[in-house]
This record gives C-alpha cells, structure tokens and sequence, in this order.
DNA sequence: TGTACATCAGTGAACGCGCGTTCACTGATGTAC
DNA sequence: TGTACATCAGTGAACGCGCGTTCACTGATGTAC
C-alpha cells in the first residue's frame, strides 16, 4: 500500500484540489486568461494568499488542470479506438463512450476545447503535447488492426490525428447539446456517427 | 454608386475600424474574456469614453469582429469547396487557398478558431451561427457535384460539417505553423491534404 | 511517553494600480432658412 | 452665400472597486532526543 500522507500533505493536498475543482466551476463562463486568482480562493473560502502555497499564478494552475483533464480522458482513449475501428456497431459504441465522458466530466472537457485554442501559451502548449500523445497512442492501436496492412507510420499518424481531433470536435458538440432537448442530442450524436462512419470509410479505401 | 459618406460619419467608421484592428492585434495574446476597454483605447490613443461612442462593450465589439472575420473567411469557401470536391489536385489546391488566406488573415483566424469554443457566449453563438451558414453553403455547393447523386440532404449536411470543420482545424495548424520553418509548414499542409483526401475517399464510397 | 524546537499551510492588513462607467464639456460638422 | 442653431464624436476629470502581490504573523503538525 502506498503510505499514509502526514496530516499536513493530505490537508494540503485538499484545499489544492479545492482550488482545481473552483478554478474548473468558475472556467464554464470564462476564459483562463480573465481567471482572477481571488475569484478562486474566494469559491474555495480561504484567503488569497494561500494560492501561492500550491500555484504560482492561475497560468500555472491552468497547466495542472490540463494534466488533470486529459488524465481524466486518457483511460478512455484505448476503448474507444478499439471500438471505433471499423464497422458500424464499434463505431457507434465508440461514440457513445464519447457521449458519457462529456455527461461525467463536462467541466474538464469545456475547458480542454477552450483553451486548445486560448489565449495562454503555456497551456494551449500543454494540451497540444497531451493530444501529440494520444495521437500518437491511437496510431499504436490502429496499428494493430488487420485494415492497417501497408500503410506507412506517416499515414498512420496522420488518420490517428485525423480521430483525435474527430473525437474532440464530437466531445464539444457533445457538450453543447448537453442542455438541449433529448432530441437534439440525439441528432448530435447521429451526425457524429456518420461522420467517424465516413472517416472509417476513408481509411478502408485509401490504398486499394 | 454610393452617396459620399459626411465628413463626421466617415471619421466615426475610421476610428471604429481603427479599434477593431488595435482589438484584434491585442487579441492574439489573450482571449476576448480579458480583453479590457481601456487597452483597446489606449492603442488607439483615443480618450477610453470614445469607446462607447461605437461598442456597448468589448463583448458587442468581439460580435462586430465574427461579422469581419467570417466576411473575410466569405468569398474563400465557393472556391474552396468547388476545388475540394475529390480529385487529388484540387484538394491540394484547396488547401493551398486555405494556407494563403491564413497567411493574409492570420489575426481573424486566430480569433474565430480561439472565440469558438471561448469564454463570451454571445460570440460563440455568432460564431456558431456563421459557421452553420457555412455548412448550409458547402451542402449546396456539393450538391452540384455528381459524386452526390443518391445522397440524401441529411447526409450532405453531415459531411458539410465535416468539411467545414476540417477547413478551420487546417487553417488553425497553419496557423501555428506561420512562424515555423518552411518544412514545418510543408509537413502541415501534407497532413491537411492527406487527411481531406481521406475524407474525399471516404465521400466516394459512403453508399456504394 | 514527554519535551523543546522546526516547519510551513493558511492569515489578514496593506500597497499601488488599472479597471469600467458617469458626467458635463467642447468644437467641428450638419442643417434649415 | 451667409447666419443661427442642432447634432454628436471625442474629451478629461472623477468615482468606487477589485485586482495581484508583499509581508510579518499564527498555530497546528512534524521531528529529534
């Protein structure tokens, strides 16, 4: 078993997590660049001053939140390449695990499509790596399927790439249309469908 | 052709234009959420109350930037898509128009594809708004398209989306990729090609 | 186990600063006659 | 064309406010003996 955290760490440890989860609640209406670091400890209830005991600014905080929200995606990222492979039923799996990941985690996954693009450098180049990794993971697994006879690890990685950013696009739709009528999500998720279906199709009939 | 403008009405659109371009320069730092009145102002260098003699807020002035940007982005997409139906050299071509207008319109990229998924919600629906109209005009566009004999209007309509989602994420790489060195910025636009090719692949074979 | 000292997460007062917004204003431009 | 008045884009002072950061502090927890 790993051994107990001293009273101090594990207290330490809370309040910095409050401060995460704070950050995360306040990020749904608002960007990393306008986060104020007394909007944070105010939602936490402690002084301003105790940020800096875990974060030297909310630049770096938001680094912490990418690791968090992509660690939270990443035990993901293996089932759903395996079920997106090919044909119609995986596919339409995968979407669904996509679906559930936005209903459990709508937080992490607005604040990963947010500031993918953000206006904060060192967290718009954290995610880019974090992605750089699945995709590179996802080129692994697609690797390992029958359909990927012949193809160079060039392509590979260029389809691998082409399903992250599918899987991120179908996440922030996803989550668009988590308030929305069951219709609309329904609808959401049936475009999605089709669109990974067409990419699939791309990738059976790229050589031959 | 059109009436002379006044003296005072063609002072007031300059000054106008001349806070959007200093807004829009600012902008490639931070996201709209942090953007401050005063700051746009200033780089101007007129007097901070002058702002509200042409925006109610920065929020209203990132709505009139969605307008100039998208109006830019405008004129590309009949091109584009006419180029991008399938064969392997108007893809490239496709691609190609898509770098160029990024090298021409890098700050208005860089501004849709960060206020997309941004923190000012006013603009991301402007944004989404233009972006569906988009779609509805890729749609039409391949519906002229023999490829698209057979298909149903949902169908075009979902591989639109697809398209036009492909156009920003391409756009958006070239993008990063403008300060890169050359072969970086060939290595992207391959990628982009490849994966357009794909998807084209994919459109060729979807029902038969 | 008890004692004496060290550590350090969180406190609270204080600071200078830039923010958005208000208001009455100025003076060039526009309009009516 | 000239005159008298209206309009309105841009000004500049003033306001209250919340910001990030500093600093010396407190007191519970940890450690050495």
């Amino acid at each position: 078993m790993s051994h107990t955290l001293g009273i101090r760490q594990a207290q330490k440890q809370k309040t910095r997590q409050a401060l995460l989860d704070a950050a995360l609640e306040l990020l749904e209406e608002q960007s990393l660049s306008s986060l104020g670091l007394r909007e944070v400890t105010r939602a936490v209830g402690v002084a301003p001053t105790a940020f800096y005991r875990h974060f030297r600014s909310t630049e770096d905080l938001g680094v912490a939140l990418v690791e968090e929200a992509l660690g939270s995606l990443h035990p993901m990222i293996g089932d759903t390449v395996s079920a997106a492979g090919d044909s119609a039923g995986r596919i339409e799996r995968a979407v669904d695990l996509i679906a559930h990941h936005v209903e459990s985690h709508p937080a992490h996954v607005r604040f990963i499509a947010r500031e993918r693009h953000g206006g904060v450098q060192r967290v718009r180049r954290a995610i880019r790596e974090q992605l750089e990794r699945f995709a590179e993971e996802v080129k692994v697994e697609l690797a390992k399927h029958p359909e990927s006879k012949g193809w160079s690890d060039d392509d590979l990685l260029m389809l691998a790439g082409l399903y992250v950013d599918q899987m991120l696009m179908t996440a922030s739709l996803c989550l668009e249309a988590l308030e929305a009528s069951e219709e609309e999500r329904e609808r959401v998720t049936r475009v999605a469908t089709r669109q990974m279906r067409l990419i699939a199709i791309g990738r059976r009939n790229w050589l031959g």
